[in-house]
DNA sequence: TCATTTCTGTTGTTTTAACAACATTTTAAA
DNA sequence: TTTAAAATGTTGTTAAAACAACAGAAATGA
């Protein structure tokens, strides 16, 4: 396990945490470590998590069937990258997704329950683990949260006002400089590219907006009723 | 606080712990118990959150305002239900909706630290606490990630065919009921109505699936490329 | 620098959804 | 059972988005 140190020290889980707790914390914890040839599956759907699953070196793809067979792919997991957190936490429920190994994998698991269970050995930073837990899981609900705002809208417009605004809200200013191309924001706000470009202009047109590459003024004054 | 024991025990953070342990704990974690008038703030949009709040009595707004103005209310939190527990677990960041009392109402606060150090008196049951914790925020995570998988898709069909294989793979059968009516379901994928009702008798003249009032069936054969 | 590639904006056509209005069915209430 | 109300399905019209195709701008790198 020694080798993945860098990249165990750079995770979300371990943030704050030094070499040499690690190597406590992963005793304490019995991490398991496993090998995975490429398409291999970690995971699969339908399965009762326990573990909590931290890719350490390659790459898995989280994928999902639907009923007719047609599949997806939802992420890709790059190392030190944690993932089944959530099914870890609800562990009532199966999986509905499967991971699979994208080329040849070693994957750390980690015992929920023990990630829970402050050990009697005083572990000193087992509550920073837990934290560093609740952080990742905290995290990506704020992002899924903020993301479903948006696209809770019907149309392109106001998918995109509602972004923008929240851009403008989160930068305290009224231009701001936003982290994606437009094809990237496009398929953040799973809408056509080009359909969103046009939108852009012709916000622009009706001056409720200025842009500039990524950099996008609102206007104190969008006419009224901009929906 | 001793009134507001029935409501406690019916929460999910305190989910499988009986009154006299509740009693001991909201002292172990200084639950702190607060008044407000209708319309009042609770919890101010820029505030960094610190404390886990809880509805006992009345109902609370959760609102957001935008860029210019205008509000929408993201939910309503009723009693037994916490509010501003993801906010609690990432502290550096400032909340970005408000909580307002939709009626006069008492509210819980519990500090997030203590939830999260587990007491030296030995509370027997503060594990439980954390996991009770951690599954209401994962189980948020869970509802969020699979309604996106719907709303990401671009097309009415889309959506519902995404939603229905979800509710059918759920239920281990082509056949299976939802539990929303057409409204309902409408809201959930955020599309009209009409054109939903409208894009179901199309797929069952498709037959690409059958359904009577809540009860839909899959047909086994998709037509090729249903998408 | 020039050539190539990527990104962005524009336009026209086709497809799709929104919307409104109404018919039919179902449910609940009197 | 009858009536009223709610839910669901249907249709036509209007509005919006998808899509495709292309032009110009910007970025890249040889």
């Amino acid at each position: 396990m020694e080798e993945f140190l860098p990249v165990l020290k750079k995770s979300s889980l371990f943030s704050g945490v030094s070499s040499d707790e690690i190597r406590g914390m992963l005793k304490c914890l019995s991490a398991r470590m496993k090998c995975y040839k490429k398409d291999e599956f970690i995971i699969r759907s339908g399965d009762y998590i326990h573990s909590v699953g931290m890719v350490l070196s390659g790459t898995a793809l989280i994928i999902q069937e639907d009923f007719w067979g047609k599949r997806s792919i939802i992420s890709e997991v790059m190392p030190g990258t944690l993932f089944a957190e959530t099914y870890a936490c609800i562990s009532s429920v199966p999986i509905e997704m499967s991971v699979v190994a994208d080329s040849d994998c070693e994957i750390m698991f980690l015992d929920f329950n023990k990630i829970l269970t402050v050990c009697t050995s005083a572990c000193g930073f087992h509550t920073r683990l837990i934290q560093n837990f609740l952080s990742a899981i905290a995290g990506r609900n704020l992002v899924l949260t903020k993301k479903m705002q948006h696209m809770s809208k019907k149309t392109i417009r106001e998918k995109l006002l509602s972004y923008l605004s929240a851009e403008s809200l989160k930068s305290n200013s009224s231009t701001f400089d936003i982290p994606f191309n437009r094809q990237q924001l496009a398929d953040y706000l799973s809408v056509d590219r080009s359909a969103l470009s046009n939108e852009l202009s012709k916000l622009q047109a009706e001056e409720i907006l200025n842009f500039n590459k990524n950099r996008f003024t609102l206007k104190e004054q969008g006419p009224e009723g901009y929906l």
